[in-house]
DNA sequence: TTGACACCCATAAAACTCCATGATATCCCA
DNA sequence: TGGGATATCATGGAGTTTTATGGGTGTCAA
């Protein structure tokens, strides 16, 4: 298993194509392509493999049939695009999902493990730095963090 | 042996080019290669290898949509890089790195046990003594109460 | 016929491979 | 145990491949 990390930013021609970084093709495989929906707590637009897309759809609308999981289950899949990687690494990026995104020239894909997000490069920029000053207020309360994450201590070692 | 120790001080050509030490190439083994973000705390790169990223990225994979693995998950993976070593044991220390560690014509790498560090070698000197003066400090406090707390002593490698 | 989209090709820059060299470190045997 | 022979390592440079990106062309369908 290899993840995806890093955040890298292509242009997006005016044809709407885009480069898929090279970095993420490989992990992609074959077939060349994956599933992407626009986030529903912000503009990112969430990316996922095939296998982990139908992972996703067994916890979300597997068991029961209450409407929060209807809900749920229509608010991802309703508007989930799948992406083909043409034969130059690239695919392009629907007018819906660049639309929610705010996405002009740029787009910044980014790595978060498993998965990644495709951002407006100012947007994510904006993003990241709330998402610091929210870890670093936290930081208190991280000192019970799970185990084999970072230390955001000084004085300890890795793990 | 497993773990990384010692501190290895090798140039940084003006490719952007580093030799891993040898001692640290061995323990990485093959792939080879391993992951790189610069601390959220310090100057310092923090450096792991693959089995620990990826073991990392289980704790935070992004299938609950939470704002806490959002946030965290951004911090982590969107500034890491993934370096592999060359057919000459070299890695490319990406531009974003050396400008956190403010790393010029040479680098540092640190041996922390199961994790290694990347340093501009006159920071983290100056890190190096602040952390012992630091520990002296905190081990004359803690004469003051025996009980069976664990050893500040840097030669003792406990904890 | 006009788009939308899949291909194909071209190019500059970045990354990677290969080879050479000097410096240590290690080995081996008289 | 001395000292030469042999590896290993860090480092530099040149050449080759990959990547990102621009543009063109053909096809299928509305």
């Amino acid at each position: 298993m290899t993840i995806f990390v890093g955040t890298h930013v292509n242009k997006v021609d005016r044809k709407g194509r885009v480069s898929v970084p090279a970095e993420f093709r490989t992990l992609l495989g074959d077939p060349a392509g994956f599933f992407a929906f626009p986030s529903f707590v912000h503009l990112g637009i969430e990316c996922r493999k095939a296998a982990d897309m139908e992972s996703l759809s067994e916890k979300v609308d597997g068991s029961d049939f209450s409407d929060e999981q209807d809900n749920l289950s229509d608010l991802i899949f309703s508007s989930t695009h799948k992406l083909s990687i043409d034969s130059d690494g690239r695919i392009i990026l629907p007018e819906s999902l660049r639309q929610h995104a705010e996405i002009e020239n740029q787009s910044a894909f980014v790595g978060k493990g498993k998965t990644f997000q495709i951002w407006k490069p100012s947007e994510h920029n904006q993003f990241q730095k709330h998402a610091r000053e929210r870890a670093l207020a936290d930081r208190l309360a991280l000192r019970q963090r799970p185990q084999g994450l970072p230390s955001l201590d000084p004085m300890e070692n890795g793990t």
